[in-house]
DNA sequence: TCCATAGCCATATAGTCGTACGGTTTTGGG
DNA sequence: CCCAAAACCGTACGACTATATGGCTATGGA
C-alpha cells in the first residue's frame, strides 16, 4: 500500500475551511480556491476529498449542525449530571442557539447562510429539515420527561410545546442576528429574547420536580 | 424632449422579474440577462434601468416587502371597517405572512432568499431590518390599541409582545416553508402554526373591546 | 420638418469559477 | 530495494457573469 493519510481528518479540515470563509466573508466567498487556501492546501487536494463543490458544501453543513448538536448534546448530559430542573437545562439549551456573543454569533451567521441556500438545494434542504427535527426531538423528550418527573402538567402536547419553543428560539435568533443592539423599552434585545424563552418555558414547566427537592 | 416612458414602470416591470426568477429557480438564478428574458426586454434595458445588478436587486427586494406590507395593512383596513376585534385582525394579518398556500409559499420563498443574502449584503440588510421593524411596529400598535378598548389588559408591554410575536409567526413560517407535510399528532403543522399563533394571541388579548359589542 | 435625446438593443470585454487533467512526491508492503 | 498506488500540486479549459460600449430607433418640441 502507498502512504496514507487520515480521510476523515482532512475532510473536517478543508470543511473547516469552508465554515471560516463563509463565517468571515459570506457564502459567496467560500470558493474551491478560497476554501483550499484557507485550509492550507491546494485545489487539487480539495477535489482529491470532494467530487464536487455541492458535496463539499453538503459535508461543512453536516459538520456545522453536528458540532452545534453536539455542543446541545453536552449541555443537557452536563445539566443532568448537576441535577438540574429540565427547564433549566433546555433554557441553557436554547440559549446555545441564540447569537448572543461573537461565537455564537459568527455560527449563526454560517447556519443561516446554509438555510437561506437551502431554499433552492435540496441537499441542504434536507439536513435543514434533519437539524430542525433534532431539535424538535430534544425538546420534545424534556417536555415528556418532564411529565414524568412532574415539572410539566400531564395534559401538555410535548410534540406542540416543541414545535412552538423551537419557532421562537428560531424567531428570535433572527431578531438578534439583524439587530443586536435593539431596545425594547428599557432592556436590550438579549435580555428580552432570554427573558422571552424564560416566560415560554414558564408556561409549560410549571411545576416541580417530585424526585429531588 | 424626446420619446419618454413610464420610468417607474418600467422599474417595477423589471423587479417583478426578478421575483418571478428567484421564485421560480431561486435566487442564482436571477442573473441578469435572464430578468431581462423574464421581462421580455434586453440586457442593455435592464442596465438602461438600473446602474448596477445589486441596485436592481435591492429595489426587487423593496418592493417585494412594501408588496407584503400593503397587504397587510389592506387586511388591517377591512378588519377596522367591518368592526373586528383587534385580535381577530392580526391573527389574519400574521396567517397572511406564513406560507399556508402556493402564493404565500412563492412569497415566502423569495422574501427568505433575499434574507439569506443580507448575511452579506449591508443593502438588503437593512431592508430587512426596515421589514421588521415595520411588522413589529404594527403590532406593537395593535396591542397598544387593545389596551386602549379593553381587549389588552393595561400592564402589557406593547413592544415586548410584538417582539414576542414576530419572532413566532418568523420561526412557524421557517417550520412551515421546510416542512409543509409535517404532522404534530392529530394535526397537521398548518393547523398546528394556526394554533399555536392564536394561543399566543389569546395570552395577550385577554379582554374584550368595551366600544362596541 | 428636423434633430436632440431618451429609449432600446446586440455584442464585446474582462474576470471568475468549478472542474478536468497531467504531473510529481511519498510510502507501505513484497 | 522497489514500485504500485495514494496523496498531493499547478495549470489549463470551458462555461458563465456583470458590465462597458457603440449604434439604431422613435418622438416631443422648436
Amino acid at each position: 500500500m502507498p502512504r496514507t493519510a487520515d480521510h476523515d481528518a482532512r475532510r473536517r479540515q478543508i470543511a473547516a475551511a469552508v465554515v471560516g470563509v463563509v463565517a468571515a466573508d459570506g457564502f459567496d466567498a467560500a470558493t474551491v480556491a478560497r476554501v483550499a487556501a484557507e485550509a492550507g492546501v491546494s485545489v487539487g487536494l480539495v477535489q482529491h476529498y470532494f467530487a464536487s463543490k455541492d458535496e463539499l458544501l453538503l459535508f461543512a453543513y453536516q459538520q456545522v449542525t453536528g458540532d452545534i448538536g453536539d455542543r446541545v448534546a453536552q449541555l443537557i448530559a452536563d445539566g443532568d449530571a448537576r441535577r438540574q430542573p429540565i427547564s433549566v437545562v433546555v433554557a441553557a439549551s436554547l440559549a446555545e442557539l441564540l447569537p448572543l456573543d461573537e461565537r455564537r454569533r459568527g455560527e449563526y451567521r454560517v447556519a443561516r447562510a446554509f438555510l437561506g441556500r437551502a431554499l433552492d438545494n435540496p441537499s441542504l434542504a434536507s439536513v435543514a429539515r434533519a437539524t430542525a427535527a433534532d431539535l424538535r426531538g430534544r425538546l420534545s423528550a424534556a417536555v415528556t420527561n418532564g411529565k414524568e418527573c412532574g415539572e410539566v402538567a400531564p395534559g401538555v402536547d410535548a410534540e406542540l410545546a416543541a414545535t412552538r419553543l423551537a419557532a421562537l428560539v428560531d424567531g428570535l435568533g433572527d431578531q438578534l442576528y439583524l439587530e443586536p443592539q435593539r431596545r425594547v423599552g428599557s432592556r436590550d434585545l438579549p435580555a428580552v429574547a432570554r427573558r422571552t424563552l424564560g416566560e415560554a418555558l414558564a408556561e409549560t414547566f410549571t411545576g416541580e420536580c417530585r424526585h429531588y427537592r
